[in-house]
DNA sequence: ATTTACCATCTTGTCTGACAAATTCAGTCG
DNA sequence: CGACTGAATTTGTCAGACAAGATGGTAAAT
């Protein structure tokens, strides 16, 4: 075909060129939504580059969300677009973990409320068994921060509103290392784990019994306490317990596991 | 060396396992701000693959603001690290709006009591003016829901916490279509407006006041009614405006811009 | 001694070739 | 006609090499 001989002008990034064209392309729809896209090796040849760039410029339009792929098949144009919610992540300190906890509150309450509401069995049956996992990790010495989040996010999935888990669960990753904090500190730990499952009953209570305002008030006295909690812990741990991430960061415990242990 | 000798799990795929975990282990601070991290040949080693799968993997991050590169010198932690949360457009229709609405109104209140208790003099003077402007674009002939989006991103900012008006944002797109239908039903615009603008007084006069309960109280009335507003609009007219904004909405890989017009 | 020019070295970007794994499709056999 | 087989196709991964740009140290010059 060769109908684009022309080199790549000098610029500072090859591929982000070719993404870009190819960006162009698809949205000038020179291939429809769920069309097949040519062949890397093709594509390389139309550019004149190699198959490497191609990729990578695929690549970026892959995490774009404009294109997937499949191997043994090939590179397809999305069958639904996806817009991309970027923002800065905060530092490290308590007072970014304090403005993550206010915007998680409200939506924790309206969860817990629309989840009262709206619950499946299987919903509420999900939820029953995210607390029975924190007391079981509690009790095998583990920090349960998974746990409790995963009990959190069960309770957000109930309210059937994809907006609320994709929200919730976007900052939820910024709330795994203050969780620990509180749980980590020694001398309050116990009283704070008492606390922490006495709330959380309350909160699974109000929402099997399908008490919208109950639900939505436990939810809010749990959030306004954890952010009491998090106060509570010396700021002083919180920044060893964060130099100390850092220096165990290469050993095995970091990978992240789904807690999938549903049936769906 | 060898520290991972790990083979990686049977996974889909290999290099978005290894984006994932070098993402976490950047979110777990193993590298800080702008630090440089380990050369591809470095990684390589360390997770046991090649370098290209390294090089797909940082391509990931990069694309998704993590990281930089500069060749010759290497990849950085960049210095304003951005996570992001894509999710894909939502289908057009009156439930989807809905849903969005559900998300909106507690955050919303919620932002309009910590204006009320937060917001600055300029930040005051900023949603009057918004006020004002509405009442303009109206009288001019205008739908105005540029304005009202403005109203409301003002009182996001006087609340003076990033994550607000991140997500606030991010859901305004969404929102924009609603509002113009319920703003374009002549028969009911003469009645709806001056609801609109009776409410929006009154979240204002609370927030300057700095009554917090009380503006929470108003932006609950006015969120709720505007749910009111838009199921009274023809369901109809909603369906074909949406699709006829979709017909023309041509860029899905428009990711959402930073908002820094911030001084923090 | 300080500054400047140079150069070895390192790191990312790109190229090339190969194989593995998964899919697709045509042909064959029942 | 339908199910299976196997070759061809295509993306994913691997390996090695060179090019382009950056870094830091050393030697030369003032």
């Amino acid at each position: 075909m060769k109908e684009d001989t022309r080199q790549p002008s000098r610029g500072p990034q090859l591929s982000e060129q070719v993404a870009q064209r190819l960006s162009d392309a698809i949205q000038a729809g020179e291939w429809g939504r769920g069309a097949r896209l040519p062949t890397e090796a093709e594509l390389g040849e139309r550019f004149g580059i190699s198959r490497s760039v191609v990729r990578e410029a695929i690549s970026m339009l892959r995490n774009g969300g404009l294109v997937t792929s499949r191997r043994g098949s090939g590179s397809f144009v999305a069958e639904a677009p996806t817009v991309s919610l970027r923002l800065a992540i905060p530092d490290p300190g308590l007072q970014s973990v304090v403005e993550v906890l206010e915007l998680r509150r409200p939506l924790e309450v309206e969860a817990a409320r629309l989840a009262a509401e709206r619950h499946t069995p299987s919903q509420l049956r999900r939820i029953r068994n995210a607390m029975v996992d924190i007391d079981e990790a509690v009790e095998a010495g583990l920090s349960g921060v998974d746990q409790d989040l995963a009990f959190h996010r069960a309770i957000a999935e109930a309210a059937n509103n994809t907006h609320f888990t994709a929200v919730l669960d976007f900052y939820n990753r910024f709330l795994h290392q203050a969780i620990r904090v509180t749980r980590t500190n020694e001398s309050l730990r116990e009283t704070f784990m008492q606390q922490v499952v006495a709330e959380h009953q309350a909160m699974l209570d109000a929402i099997a019994a399908g008490d919208a305002d109950a639900a939505a008030r436990a939810a809010a006295i749990h959030l306004e306490h954890a952010e009491m909690r998090l106060r509570q812990a010396p700021t002083d741990l919180l920044k060893s317990m964060l130099e100390q991430e850092e220096a165990q960061a290469g050993s095995p415990s970091a990978s992240t596991e789904q807690t999938g242990d549903d049936s769906r």
